[in-house]
RNA sequence: GCGGAUAUGGUGAAGGGGUUAACACGGCGGAUUGUGGUUCCGUUAUGCUAGGGUUCGAAUCCCUAUAUCCGCC
């Protein structure tokens, strides 16, 4: 069965909706944590569910490396494997042929990528086709299509030549997707320029996907003003019975944005990664657990707080661990930060049902930017 | 008691007369957006045990004191 979306509310631009999948439904907007190697870092699955988070992500490239398609295959899926029977949804590598290759040589050709194996340096060769298969094997119960991501500093002319590339990946994608019980999403790309968004979209859309994402906003050096672009200048192109998922993208401010302006799905690494750094997500903005102010602090990060690490644990004793460079520190603070972001999502779903979004966004935003509070931004 | 060695920041230390005392760790702060991340970036000794001297110039040379260490009575 393919995914399936139903529109439940709205308010304004902003959705609420139910994504059916095989492995259960959730409601949207909703978050997705990073599990890049068939994990999210530190976290098991029990973990994942207490914190009510619905689907996570894993990744083509790294899972193809190793430990290879074929055995999660052997294991009987992606699931099965990592002991995870909710909803997964795959990246397609198109995002690691960016961010490894950065600054590094690669050849990005009509046929696919080459570039390098950041594991042994060994010469790959990632195609549209092959990050489909390698999708359709690992059963994820969503796959993306094979894109390129172009850095921020693109031309215009090089992105214009680019979406019309990726436009011809998806397509050949497409044409190999095999697994009858996989959906496969296609991206929009064509950085801040409205007719590049504009005709990506209609171009991507006219492929008829199970849904949409909008890619390339968050690789490095967007600005936020440019993000936001991306998203209007492509949402009016998406069908409304269609899930679109903003990629890459985990920051509140940017979170609450997104889905005020349609947005039904976001991934991130950031709070895993930050919190593998000491860093912790609050209402009042983000923290540094590692500062001196929180050695003798007794309390817990946010006693609002309804996660298993603000109900017994101290950010002293955090501290402690971070600095001591303990892994328990780093679980402790991904599973704030994670629920930290579901609980964002609830709360805007609950929004979006009461139609006082904008309402939610200025109260949310003065708490969280403080004096940096910009009383103009506007939806 | 005699002889010798060594004294540089929170720590380990480089520098053996010439502009603002290397580097590492630690400390303090910051970054992080489809995870090559126990990562990256800033900052951290107005001073080289103390006092005196030589010199245009001393952490660097000389003297004295003090401390520590090693030998020998």
């Amino acid at each position: 069965m393919k995914v399936k979306y139903e529109l439940v509310d709205e308010c304004d631009k902003a959705r609420y909706g139910i994504l059916h999948t095989n492995h259960g439904d959730f409601e949207t907007p909703m978050f997705m944590p990073v599990g890049t190697q068939a994990t999210v870092k530190t976290l098991s699955p029990e973990e994942l569910k207490d914190m009510k988070s619905a689907i996570i992500l894993s990744n083509t490239y790294h899972l193809w490396l190793r430990p290879g398609e074929d055995i999660v295959n052997k294991a009987g899926g992606l699931h099965k494997f990592m002991n995870y029977d909710g909803p997964i949804l795959t990246d397609s590598g198109g995002f690691q042929v960016f961010s490894l290759a950065k600054n590094k040589k690669k050849d990005i050709v009509e046929e696919g990528v080459l570039f390098k194996s950041h594991l042994d340096g060994k010469k790959l060769f990632l195609t549209p086709e092959l990050s489909i298969q390698i999708q359709n094997k690992l059963d994820s119960d969503i796959a993306m299509s094979f894109d390129e991501c172009p850095p921020a500093s693109a031309s215009y002319e090089y992105l214009k030549n680019s979406i019309e590339r990726t436009l011809r990946w998806a397509k050949r994608g497409k044409d190999v997707h095999s697994n009858k019980n996989q959906s496969l999403f296609g991206i929009i790309q064509g950085g801040p320029h409205e007719d590049l968004r504009k005709y990506s979209a209609i171009e991507t859309v006219k492929m008829d996907f199970d849904g949409y994402s909008i890619g390339g906003v968050a690789n490095d050096g967007e600005s936020k003003d440019d993000m936001y672009k991306a998203i209007d200048y492509s949402i009016p192109y998406i069908p409304k019975d269609k899930p679109r998922y903003l990629m890459g993208v985990g920051d509140p401010v940017d979170i609450i944005e997104g889905v005020i302006r349609g947005i039904d799905m976001f991934d991130c690494v950031l709070p895993t990664r930050l919190a593998r750094h000491g860093n912790a997500f609050t209402h009042n903005g983000k923290i540094n657990i590692k500062n001196a102010k929180y050695k003798e602090d007794f309390t817990p990060i946010e006693s609002t707080c309804d996660c298993y690490t603000c109900k017994h644990y101290t950010k002293a004793y955090i501290r402690h661990l971070i600095t001591s460079d303990e892994t328990f520190g780093a679980r402790l603070l991904s599973i704030h930060n994670i629920r930290f972001l579901i609980k964002l999502t609830e709360e805007l779903r609950v929004a979006i049902k009461e139609k006082n979004i904008y309402e939610y966004r200025e109260k949310f935003l003065q708490n969280y930017l403080g004096d940096k509070y910009d009383k103009n931004i506007k939806g």
